[in-house]
DNA sequence: CCGTATCCTATTAGATACTG
DNA sequence: CAGTATCTAATAGGATACGG
């Protein structure tokens, strides 16, 4: 199936998603909101090493695909909080899958630090 | 879980799962050999555009992850295989899955071509 | 047939400073 | 608090030529 959004043609749907979640830190941040509603600052401090700008970078990619949705709060100082819709939450099954099959993977290397 | 493989680190299993099946050409090429064993030019063939380069760096990624196995045959002209392994062909149905998500992603846009 | 070797461009990510 | 704006560094990907 042909797909074209947002000026981007893709081959098939698999890339699609590819381009939607790949990237250092989007699948990252979808996994933190699916547990939670979280404030900008809080998903910078969980993450710990991502910059000012990759965060907002991210979370613009995340909600511009509809993954997650963005609140602003008209209050001083400002609040704003992110949460994932339920198109990015059925992601998360998903992702559970993925992670698993990369612990078995990492223990057929044997290579793991516990 | 913490895991190291081959210099680099991951914080987390996903992460590890993301740099093994990310970029342009890795799930694609994964994808076509889950349904059957191909030769080099086969692979060239049915993907159209990529180059030599991206192909040969993609095969190498996909056989040092354990994904596919590579089978010389000593003659000439060269003969070589590629072959999906237990473990590649465990993510196919998980492929599956992220690609019916895309699907139904997609059509929520509207802007499909079929 | 199945690759390597260079060189080059494009995209992605990080560092740092600043603002309503 | 929640961002922008620049600038720079690192990485991914492509073009082209050549080799066993």
């Amino acid at each position: 199936m042909q797909i074209k959004y947002k000026e981007k043609d893709y081959t098939c749907s698999f890339e699609f998603v590819l381009d939607i979640v790949s990237g250092k830190w989007k699948g990252l941040v979808l996994w933190h909101l699916s547990k939670k509603t979280m404030r900008y600052n809080e998903i910078h401090k969980i993450l710990g090493k991502i910059t000012q700008k990759m965060l907002t970078q991210t979370l613009r990619d995340l909600e511009k695909h509809k993954l997650i949705s963005r609140k602003v709060y008209p209050v001083i100082p400002p609040k704003v909080e992110y949460t994932i819709t339920k198109n990015g939450q059925k992601l998360i099954p998903i992702f559970h899958q993925l992670s698993k099959w990369g612990d078995e993977m990492a223990e057929e290397y044997a290579e793991i630090k516990k």
